[in-house]
RNA sequence: GGUCGGAUGGCCGAGAGGCGAGGCUCAGGACUGCAAAUCCUGCCACACGGGUUCAAAUCCCGUUCCGACCUCCA
């Protein structure tokens, strides 16, 4: 198995070709969601480009590890506990479902192992007694553990910073820290907050430990690729980097992050309210059209939404869909996936995804004009390249992930539209234009589409989230 | 103060020295009883000022504007 595969790394800014630790396998550790609200299409963004990362490497021959935490203890979801008058694990549980509904809505495959933080304390506290073993950290005995930045003979090379340039935190306690700088790793017990003992008292995890906790358990000292969102880079992933160097490993070859999904320009506020929420944006189109539109900006590039791009976008697939619609039952049989290679030119430099986009859309063109012409070699080689391709961005519409209704069977529909298009069809040839148009607005008035083709008319049942 | 990124047509969004990615919208055309779908054609953009080059959206210098991070963040 070989892969021509580049991709960028925000280690070093630059493309390189991407080689594994161990030939044929990727480990991935994707910094998952802080379960503590319900998740903005900002957050499935993420979860989508790493999801087509994954595919990508699996189509092409990879075994894939790919772990994506759940940080399930941390200061907002006890505030939110007290707020929501539940306890904190109800509050973690509530939006771990909420993730998990969003991330499946939107076909992003469930990680290989989703850990969470809470069951990884023991992996934190072996973590912890290796840095104090080798003198990276230290307990100043209120049940705190930090880790002593300024003794680390790199830190913040992620995002090229010098520790002495940092802007101080106002609230840089030093009763216990011995630099303002130091960040905790272990973070001792409040009364009525929940807590674990340790060696250095009870308490609960500081946010950075369980990442090279839980990256080592599941993928080892050192592994292929480590990815988040942009903002990750300082502190989050500089104090990974930290705590697992000091440990002794090797930890992430190479640092992916994702761009933001912006709103005039600016990352996404929380002005919108509540309007930007998965579930929010599923009322207005369905999950494989939204996860279209989140995929279709390279991961690197911002995404400035708007509900109008958001239209536009699930236009750009119906038509696609609907071409695949019209390849299938012209040819009689069900499409292959093929893997143009094209396609697989783009996916290698970095995920080119709006390139892959432009490729479909000529695909496409070229199907559609095939079938005018009766090609069905062409077509069938079109329609089996656009759906490989739309299979690894997660947008197959053959994808069981989006079936939609078990309900009635498509043939008995099948059949009772066949009878109205009968009366229509008769209609239309003794040129009872009347009676034809009334039989087409009655159809439509009942959400179901009609097209005279040169093979006779075709419907198709409009999306109900679309009309 | 430090670090990082951005500005491309009506809108979204690629490209990173040389044929105007692609989508959406709009206009015209073909096909059609009409419609729909599809196809064809058109709409010639790269923040500003200099420079390098036979050739610059792309490289260099300068300027303006916008944004992200600096211990809560996808």
């Amino acid at each position: 198995m070989s892969s021509n595969l580049s991709l960028y790394n925000t280690a070093d800014r630059k493309i390189s070709a991407f080689k594994p630790l161990v030939p044929g396998k990727v480990g991935i550790y994707l910094c998952g969601a802080t379960v503590q609200a319900p998740p903005h299409i900002g957050h499935i963004r993420s979860g989508v480009n790493f999801d087509i990362l994954r595919r990508w490497l699996s189509v092409s021959g990879f075994d894939v590890t790919f772990i994506r935490n759940v940080t399930d203890i941390d200061d907002k979801i006890l505030h939110k506990a007290v707020h929501e008058e539940i306890p904190w694990w109800a509050v973690a549980m509530k939006y771990e479902r909420a993730f998990s509904d969003a991330y499946a809505a939107l076909n992003v495959l469930p990680p290989t192992y989703e850990p969470r933080a809470t069951g990884h304390v023991t992996q934190m506290i072996q973590l912890m007694q290796i840095l104090i073993e080798n003198g990276a950290a230290y307990a100043p005995g209120n049940g705190d553990v930090y880790l002593e930045v300024r003794k680390l003979k790199s830190y913040l090379t992620l995002s090229n910073q010098k520790l002495d340039d940092l802007q101080s935190a106002d609230d840089a306690d030093l009763t216990h820290k011995r630099d303002p700088r130091d960040f905790a790793l272990w973070k001792a017990a409040k009364a009525g907050d929940p807590s674990w003992p340790t060696p250095w008292g009870a308490g609960r995890p500081g946010w950075h430990l369980e990442c090279s906790a839980m990256a080592q358990a599941y993928l080892g000292e050192s592994f292929d690729i480590h990815g988040g969102g942009l903002d990750l880079i300082f502190p989050h992933h500089e104090n990974e980097i930290a705590q697992s160097e000091a440990a002794g490993w090797g930890f992430a070859n190479i640092w992916m992050h994702n761009a933001w999904v912006t709103t005039s320009g600016e990352k996404m506020s929380k002005s919108l309210g509540n309007s930007l929420q998965v579930q929010e944006l599923l009322k207005r189109v369905r999950g494989i059209e939204l996860r279209w539109y989140l995929g279709s900006a390279h991961y690197r590039s911002m995404l400035e939404f708007s509900f109008e791009a958001l239209e536009e976008s699930s236009i750009n697939f119906r038509r696609i869909e609907a071409f695949l619609g019209r390849a299938r039952s012209l040819l009689g049989f069900d499409i292959a996936t093929s893997i143009n290679p094209a396609f697989a030119k783009a996916m290698n430099d970095d995920l080119a995804v709006p390139q892959s986009l432009a490729l479909i859309s000529e695909w496409v063109k070229d199907g559609n004009n095939a079938i005018t012409n009766k090609d069905l070699k062409t077509l069938s080689q079109a329609a089996s390249d656009v759906r490989g391709a739309l299979a690894v961005l997660g947008c197959d519409p053959e994808d069981l992930a989006f079936a939609t209704s078990g309900g009635i069977t498509s043939d008995v529909l099948d059949g009772l539209i066949g009878l109205a298009l009968e009366q229509r069809t008769a209609a239309r040839a003794r040129k009872d234009f009347a009676a034809s148009d009334a039989i087409r607005d009655q159809l439509a008035a009942l959400g179901i589409s009609i097209e005279d083709t040169a093979d006779g008319p075709r419907w198709t049942v409009a999306n109900e989230t679309s009309k």
